[in-house]
DNA sequence: TAACCTTACTCAAACGTTTGCGTGTGGATA
DNA sequence: TATCCACACGCAAACGTTTGAGTAAGGTTA
């Protein structure tokens, strides 16, 4: 084990400071062209690189930004952390990615373990039981630590911070729209329980959508599935002789699933029940019949909340603060699970 | 924003060295009762946390696990890292995830951003760039400082280290035996370029498992892909009028294009053309027919390669080196498109 | 030749920890 | 009252870096 090439060491080697051999790597004028030029070529040599824990504790920052998801294997989060990473490596951040499994637990642990000197600020989205148990303490900490953090997709309203969100309710409602333009009435929700922010939304999105076309709603067509792992026996017993022409899925998972089912039934997509599901996932777009869906545009979000995150670390300490929601628009990608 | 407490912090306030402090937080029997929980108390209403990065200095190690990846956004990869952190929040490590995008350069750059200081060792697959080029000095030069290094899924035979590999040759073997049990005869393949080893290895197996059969392999029945974005084009010309009963892809994407492909064409699978895929990912099992696949098991391939790297980091230093490569089993997964 | 300026360095403190060793205080012992 | 010991604490170095301030040597000016 070859040990690290150190100023200190360097400045052995040379016989001078270790002042002298920090300020010949920086060009400094107070230092000899000529001890520059050695210094300079004997750093090269053996691959001298400063180490960027020592500079981290002296400049008391990191140039590290911690993102905390909900879950790592999930195509929508890992198309956001795409965005983060474009923009902080662009901008010289390096990026340090945990997920939280949905545990309010180990979404505490990690957040105190970045915040406690390994990252400068947070992306985060917070896990389902931390909105189940609306205990956002640590979150709040690390602000008041000084800490920035911006919140995206799974947001807290009550937070005071910067937000990325998708209007949630709208691309709901354009789903549904489409549905009932295509002359769909009878019009079915496959939705989570409404502690998940996002769920609701798009169900209010929905009936929103209802309302407007004048067609009353009707519970018998409203599915909040508890058990995501397990979707698949709830949406089999639900769709069970349905009467339905259509069905608005809240997720990637739902849509297909419900699709699957349906095909079992016999049921033919779309012209028997048209699908409209949201997240843009490689699921949808490879499963035949192709599926429209609205798309959430993952990597903007991820590019909009780093922007966002470091206008804050590089911010002038003495401009007020300001907290902004960026809200991103959703697009509908139409596919052949709505053609007609 | 409040500045951090620190032990310096605490100290002043309690008049007392920062000595004191630092022992009576870990309850040394050189400090007295008292002060210890006296320290104790204001520590903990002050909501103290030792800094992170000054202990990194000061121990010369950060418990931290640095993962390179070439893709982010990719099933199989995060199936694996979800693995690493489970064993690593185990053992009490940190985990950091960076993506090289496939990019060489971008490789480069991470490992040698993570090697100054962030991580005490890696857990690396590969990027395409770096497999095509030939160029493994970053790899050698991060070993050569004392940092451990496992390699895992697209490893590099060459490099000395620990390795976890699935055997690719006897899984692709596998699937095109089941394909032959079934009573195939004409097995055409798509599979990647040379240069990338698991391609390569997995069309090999192939080739061997049609030996064993006494089946003659044909040329036109092996479509080496170039642009993974744009194989649709590519097997759709191959499949053009061609004469197959069974299709072995080498991955979940090329089966699903295949099977779309052969949907449009109007065969039915898995009737007139049965399909074997690789990675067991969401696709596979969502798709209609579901596909019949070859399991990598990466959430195992992240935890062999976690414990590989913890066990070098917590060795002894004078236990001599030993390197060991971890074969993963595949398993076939049985689904709908080979069933007859 | 004394005063001053340049040049080319070195010193030392700081970032926040840990920890072996030194030390002042007080009480007990001789 | 001199000696010793335990106790409870402080000092200082170390990890690797940056940087303002200090300084020695040599040259220039008056």
């Amino acid at each position: 084990m070859k040990q690290k090439v150190t100023l200190k060491l360097i400045a052995k080697e040379l016989d001078v400071s270790i002042s002298t051999v920090s300020k010949a790597l920086k060009d400094s004028a107070e230092i000899s062209m000529d001890t520059r030029q050695k210094v300079k070529a004997f750093a090269k040599l053996y691959n001298y690189k400063p180490n960027n824990i020592a500079l981290s504790l002296k400049n008391r920052k990191t140039k590290t930004i911690g993102i905390i998801i909900p879950e790592i294997v999930h195509h929508f989060f890992t198309t956001v952390i795409g965005g983060v990473e474009k923009v902080a490596n662009e901008k010289g951040y390096n990026v340090i990615i945990c997920s939280s499994n949905n545990s309010f637990d180990k979404e505490v642990i990690n957040l105190e373990m970045l915040a406690s000197g390994s990252a400068d600020g947070f992306i985060l989205s917070v896990a389902k039981e931390t909105q189940q148990k609306r205990d956002y303490h640590h979150i709040e900490e690390t602000m008041s630590q000084g800490m920035p953090v911006v919140l995206f997709d799974r947001i807290i309203d009550e937070l005071v911070c910067d937000k990325v969100i998708i209007d949630d309710g709208k691309g709901a409602q354009v789903a549904t729209n489409h549905l009932l333009s295509l002359g769909c009435k009878k019009i079915a929700i496959l939705t989570t329980v409404d502690y998940i922010s996002v769920g609701k939304l798009r169900t209010n999105g929905y009936l929103r959508a209802l309302r407007v076309y004048d067609i009353p709603f009707r519970d018998d067509y409203i599915l909040k599935i508890e058990d995501v792992d397990n979707c698949e026996t709830e949406i089999s017993d639900f769709l069970e002789n349905k009467d339905i022409d259509a069905i608005f899925a809240v997720n990637e998972l739902f849509a297909v699933t419900a699709a699957k089912i349906l095909d079992k039934q016999g049921k033919k997509i779309p012209n028997d029940v048209a699908i409209v599901g949201f997240t843009d996932g490689i699921l949808s777009k490879h499963f035949i019949p192709s599926l429209t869906t609205v798309s959430q545009h993952g990597e903007e979000m991820g590019i909009r909340s780093a922007r966002l995150l470091i206008d804050k670390l590089e911010a002038d300490d003495n401009v007020p603060e300001e907290y902004k929601t960026v809200i991103i628009d959703t697009s509908l990608i139409q596919r052949e699970s709505t053609k007609k």
